[in-house]
DNA sequence: TTATCTATTTTTGGATCCAAAGTACAGTGC
DNA sequence: GCACTGTACTTTGGATCCAAAAATAGATAA
């Protein structure tokens, strides 16, 4: 009754990583059912969804709690997916760029430049941004042929902030963060060399080294010296 | 009724393993419930646990097809499974083994050793190497404390041959089996040696490799010169 | 004869009901 | 006063029921 027909695996992944729920609290079924204003299959259905995406687990025997995500484990997500899109890249590289795909990925860095090209950031640059970085990695990863890569990566990146548009957050120093997406975009343009060139290993090491960006880089440019948020909102 | 109290999901996932559903067919609710003796509802959540383990894949808005995997798919689920397990292994060197993984690591490959150590393969060889072979690979990625590169190889391990112990089949050649489990087995020797150095480069180099042992090592031996076996029964 | 529209049937998704397992609380005995 | 046990309540898991959507088959018209 209380919103709108999103599925429910979607509204309570949401509701979970806006902090609805608290890391490590135990969560029932009646509860989240009353909040959505489902009834209680379709939560149980979700739940074991979320559990296979890692943001629920098992409590003893007994129900589900929210799992907790350490800085480690956010460093980990951040390392996988380095490591998968890495993969992806060098296989890409290996294989040779499709036409087609070539051409998606410069389309990419020509926007990017276009909107990195007037030297500040706006406000609406920023979705335009995540979108567009958005159609960057997952063109690499399909162009790859196989969905088990790309699954494996889907499936990392519903952990919280380990998927690659995790990036820019503080909206009052846009000035900074115009020179951490500059260096992504340069970091693009790096590997779409690699792949246009063929060399694998140089690719797979650019895009893992790349995955770091939304967790290392703020420190270059005076951001989030230590990033404590961990799970949920911005 | 039909059978023993196992959980649905893992009773599915080996009906469906063992070739009683092909790749690409449909898969209902109602024949899977009645085949498995059991009623809808808990097949509807195995059916959500295996679409996001990847053996089922959604039908265009109606019901579930059993996923049809490649030779690709197999081989990019072993370089899945190959990168992610490189990066447990440089992630543990860069930090340092514990006396306690050390130890274990040492027991696998003492096990190891014994068993390989008297120059051929018996019947029963192949259930204890295949045992300790799962200690030596787990207790990598346990070590690395945190779960998200467990999980992540857990899933892809749910995968059709991309496990790290679906490797020995043909036990009509136990022969030659044998030189390939011995490699197998100064493999891991490398990679602990490497682990013990802290040489993080190496130790994930050769595990990525390492990796590839199911699938493309046969040659070497004169075995399976072809694998087409993709999804189910031999 | 073929194509399209409609009706029936099949099947999934959601809700409710029932049983079983676990937990918490209270009472009693040592 | 503390511990153990029994009972009641909470909560999950499984089964059944109902509705809605899609597929299939049939019929009619071009």
């Amino acid at each position: 009754m209380s919103s709108d027909d999103k599925s429910v695996v979607t509204r309570l992944r949401k509701l979970i990583s806006e902090g609805g729920y608290q890391p490590g609290e135990r969560i029932g079924e009646v509860r989240v059912a009353e909040q959505l204003g489902v009834s209680r299959t379709p939560v149980r259905l979700a739940f074991r969804t979320l559990e296979q995406e890692g943001l629920l687990q098992r409590a003893n025997k007994r129900g589900f709690v929210v799992r907790e995500f350490s800085q480690e484990d956010v460093l980990c997500a951040v390392e996988v997916r380095g490591a998968l899109e890495g993969l992806a890249a060098r296989r890409l590289a290996e294989r040779g760029l499709a036409p087609a795909v070539r051409e998606q990925l410069a389309g990419c860095i020509a926007r990017g430049g276009e909107l990195l090209g007037k030297g500040y950031l706006e406000e609406g640059d920023i979705a335009r941004w995540s979108e567009l970085n958005e159609t960057f990695h997952c063109a690499i990863v399909e162009a790859t042929g196989s969905r088990v890569i790309g699954d494996a990566i889907q499936r990392n990146n519903h952990l919280p902030f380990a998927s690659a548009d995790s990036i820019v957050i503080d909206s009052a120093a846009l000035d900074r963060e115009y020179q951490k997406l500059y260096l992504a975009h340069q970091q693009h343009q790096l590997v779409f060399q690699a792949l246009q060139r063929g060399e694998g290993a140089r690719a797979e090491m650019l895009m893992r080294e790349h995955a770091y960006i939304g967790l290392r880089y703020g420190a270059l440019f005076g951001l989030d010296p230590e990033p404590d948020a961990v799970q949920g909102d911005p």
